[in-house]
RNA sequence: GGAGAGGUGGCCGAGCGGUUUAAGGCGCCGGUCUUGAAAACCGGUAGGGGUUCACGCCCCUCGUGGGUUCGAAUCCCACCCUCUCCGCCA
């Protein structure tokens, strides 16, 4: 949530800032500002009213005490007709919150200042790359025939269990999964972050303080709660669209020591998400699937750390594409391509030989106070200080499936095998992924 | 899922319709005393919001949300969470 302090004193900058996203989110803006100058007026009154009733009935209790039986009802007269008068402004009061609640947690972060300007992914800023892509003495296979060649994936058998856009490993390949996971959240165990397991169904409010509710909805899977009619508190649950979502969470609500900061959390799980707008996108293969597995990061800082942070976060993720010894570069997203919640993101994207092109692997993000202040997360400098909110950031460190289908595509040999990058070994137990017919020779070779 | 007990400030704990605008203790912070420390004593110790140049004043919060009342931590309803026991279960 923008800051609404920063709204009042400030409107030319929150505007001139959020239009460097999209023009779009003016209108809302000005009716931001507006139903905030209007409820506060309407909160004034209504406090005002309050502060009388509240010492009139205690001035009827006196009157009780003291046995000034008259007294008592002039009091209870003139203050029951004050409540009619209360009662009513209150109900205004309640008809212009939440719609000014709805306006406020449905504007987009404010874009550091030091994010380039640009309207879309056109306009974004490559920031380094790794070491050149080798060029294959082949034509290189996509990373779902090799998998499927290799006996190692299975969209036919995902598709008959749940459809599209769903994917199923087997054998060799399901290990491989388990040794990426393994293999990256040792990397970053290393690095100093705190290995998380979290739960995977979360409720709404959870979703709303790192913004992926209210506004985004129909990219969740969401259970509605059973027996809902008959009662007004059940709670729905929604599958996590990241792991990002509980672990920021983890601070909601919790004043922190600055002693704790910063907060480095590691936590690998799957991810279910709708992706409702990108039917026809990415169909095949392992790139947008409803359920994905990913390790991500996230940092719990202070404010003037995060920039820091973001920096050292992204190094983080890409020294997992480092180890696998995997091409990537690393970009800076423009204003107009940045997430809901960020206020400076850079992405991480591995090279794919048979596309010929750079795909997102990881999205790093600092989002400033943005998420802080819906959760409530603070932290108190010293004891006699108030407190602050935290700065929160998150990363992938990184996506598993895409990073199994940049392996594949990667390490392909002409052949049809691929050659595991050798820090992968030890984890995998294996060398090599093989097709049936190679095994076949390999082991009669042993016979 | 069922039964019972309970949820009050950083912690313990009183309060069960109106001098409680939450007693008392512990802890913490400041001060007095002291060469220094401890002890003792004195004072201060929640968060959010509104308003004010400021001092301050006001509103909201006793698990959460409703309700009754002039007035609710206290009474009523629903729910959530924790603990104990039972059932089911990987």
């Amino acid at each position: 949530m923008i800051d609404p302090a920063l709204l009042r004193k400030n409107p030319e900058k929150v505007l001139d800032s959020l239009c460097s996203r999209n023009e779009r989110y003016k209108a809302n803006l000005e009716a931001a500002i507006k139903m905030d100058s209007d409820h506060r007026a309407l909160l004034q009154e209504v406090e005002a009213l309050r502060a009388k009733r509240n010492a009139l009935s205690q001035s009827v209790g006196k009157a009780k005490a003291s046995g000034a039986q008259e007294e008592a009802q002039k009091l209870l007269e003139e203050v029951g007709r004050l409540k009619l008068a209360m009662e009513d402004k209150e109900k205004s009061l309640e008809v212009l919150i939440s719609p000014l609640k709805e306006t406020l947690l449905s504007l987009p972060n404010l874009p550091h200042e030091s994010v380039p300007r640009g309207k879309n992914e056109e306009d974004n800023r490559p920031v380094r790359f790794s070491q050149k892509p080798v060029p294959f003495d082949f034509k290189p296979l996509d990373h779902q025939t090799i998998g499927e060649n290799l006996g190692i994936l299975d969209f036919a058998a995902a598709a008959k269990l749940s459809g599209s856009r769903f994917a199923l490993w087997r054998g060799l390949g399901s290990r491989l999964m388990g040794a990426l996971v393994s293999f990256t959240l040792d990397l970053h165990r290393k690095a100093g972050y705190e290995e998380i397991w979290p739960p995977y169904l979360v409720k709404p409010e959870i979703l709303e303080g790192t913004g992926q509710l209210p506004k985004f909805k129909e990219d969740l899977y969401h259970l509605e709660a059973p027996g809902k009619e008959n009662s007004q508190t059940a709670a729905d649950m929604y599958l996590i669209p990241t792991a990002e979502v509980p672990l920021t969470n983890l601070v909601r609500d919790e004043i922190l020591s600055v002693d704790n900061l910063p907060i480095k959390m590691t936590a690998y799980t799957p991810c279910f998400r709708q992706e409702a707008g990108s039917y026809g996108k990415d169909v095949r293969g392992l790139i947008r699937n409803h359920q994905f597995d990913k390790v991500e990061l996230v940092w719990v800082t202070k404010p003037e750390d995060s920039l820091e942070a973001l920096e050292s976060l992204t190094q983080d993720a890409e020294r997992v594409l480092q180890t696998l010894e995997i091409p990537y570069r690393i970009i800076e997203l423009c204003t107009g391509d940045l997430g809901f919640a960020s206020r400076k993101t850079y992405d991480l994207e591995v090279w794919m030989p048979f596309e010929q092109k750079y795909r997102e692997i990881s999205s790093c993000s600092d989002c400033g106070d943005f998420q802080a202040r819906r959760m409530n997360a603070r932290f108190r400098r010293a004891l006699k200080n108030p407190p602050e909110l935290v700065h929160t950031l998150n990363g992938s460190g990184v996506a598993i499936g895409r990073l199994f289908a940049a392996i594949l595509e990667n390490f392909q040999q002409k052949d049809g095998s691929v050659l595991l990058p050798k820090a992968l070994v030890p984890y995998a137990g294996f060398e090599r992924l093989m097709t049936k017919g190679m095994n076949q020779v390999v082991e009669a070779k042993k016979g």
